[in-house]
DNA sequence: AATATTTATATGTATATACAAATAAGTCAA
DNA sequence: TTGACTTATTTGTATATACATATAAATATT
């Protein structure tokens, strides 16, 4: 009965994942129900119920009718990453972020691409290329293909000032995304653009962005290994 | 008043998704209030409350007191990988499993790996080191610190038959993590035990698990760069 | 004009009640 | 023993009501 300052749910919740990481229930094991909670913590079961449904959301534990809620084993373990806008990502570095553009054609893609964007046949897409650096550093290598037939007005950008990156989140804010992280060796040209010996280690994140069944952009994003750290907590 | 099958909170949810992906209300604007959809989807604010509370929660809307429900301005997206257990992980690509223990013994660990453990001075870890293969070709090396203090039975396990990766998600079921990927080059020993060249680009993972203010261990997983590939779909 | 105060409003939470739906467990029939 | 049927239990959802709380906007004060 909201007997500190957080909301009584809120309490529970925080109670119950305490226990719960603490050992109280191991998983696997039943927690108790939430009549049975309501009483215990002197609430509604309503408000027990808003605290468990909020753990079950989050993973913790898994809830079945008739069969009660128990904690949810943990078979492997699932690391949510945050990729943000590159400028973003270096300036959250403290280092000045520059962005030079290097290509913005239309071309017909190669086989490899024309599939990712599912286009086609002798139709153009957007090829946009170019390099984001932290304080005069090659920090990002960006290789962009963009599907102008989901994405006309793509066609009449610049990309002199607005990097496509920014632009597109901007154009299109809710869009799906399937990510492969790799490493990679630096070939000559990589070498050359990111700063790096030939035959230095890349770590390279490739991204295919689409809403519904049209594929919108295919990007390959380069940045030299030693440089470059995805963490993620949790 | 659910009107179809999904329950109504649903409805309404998926339906102020469906228009906010639509471009209905752009990022930064603001939707209808509780009272006025309720009126809308003919139904209490409750079940508004529940749907807008969720999409909140997914960060689709941010919501604040007097102000209102804005539409999110998509700042970057986020990726959800599932790091499973490595077994299963070549089982799934339909290869053979198989694993080697290379080193089982208790050491005093190098300063890095101390700091990471937390650990103090002059104490002892367990310091595990194995391979696993997948269809008798190096998948990943694994080179693993274990805090002794949190976890003794560690130190009774032999690791022969059950790999540690399995043997501590078993013993330690509720940890929290933290992952680091970076794209690194095969040194002479790293090239011996994978298989690949000296120069070759592995993708290495350096994760720390701890419960508490305990951190249980430190491991560091590589792979050769041009097999491995962690995939990612949100 | 700048600052402090008040007010109005949208969201946030708690609770009681009612019914829906899934399903574990128990019962009965073949 | 097996399979079909029933029932009892637990969670899931919807709703009305009441009050809490943050805060944008309006108003008063200096």
């Amino acid at each position: 009965m909201n007997k500190g300052r957080l909301s009584s749910f809120q309490m529970i919740k925080d109670d119950l994942l305490e226990k719960i990481k603490a050992g109280h229930w191991l998983p696997g094991e039943t927690i108790p129900g939430e009549e049975s909670l309501a009483v215990e913590y002197g609430c509604s079961r309503m408000t027990v119920n808003r605290a468990i449904r909020e753990l079950a959301s989050e993973g913790i534990v898994e809830r079945r009718r008739k069969a009660g809620t128990r904690v949810a084993l943990q078979s492997g373990r699932s690391a949510k990453i945050n990729i943000s806008i590159v400028r973003k990502e270096i300036e959250a570095r403290g280092a000045t972020y520059r962005y030079v553009l290097l290509e913005n054609e239309e071309r017909f893609p190669p086989e490899g691409v024309r599939a990712k964007l599912s286009m086609k046949e002798k139709e153009k897409a957007l090829h946009v290329r170019c390099l984001h650096f932290a304080d005069e550093t090659p920090y990002q290598y960006e290789d962009r293909w963009i599907n102008l037939t989901r994405v006309p007005s793509a066609a009449q950008q610049s990309f002199e000032d607005t990097n496509p990156n920014e632009w597109l989140i901007q154009e299109e804010p809710f869009l799906e995304a399937e990510h492969v992280f790799s490493a990679q060796l630096a070939d000559e040209q990589m070498a050359d653009l990111l700063n790096v010996q030939i035959g230095a280690a890349l770590f390279v994140i490739e991204r295919r962005t689409w809403q519904g069944a049209d594929t919108i952009t295919a990007v390959k994003l380069s940045h030299p290994g030693d440089s470059y750290r995805l963490v993620s907590r949790g």
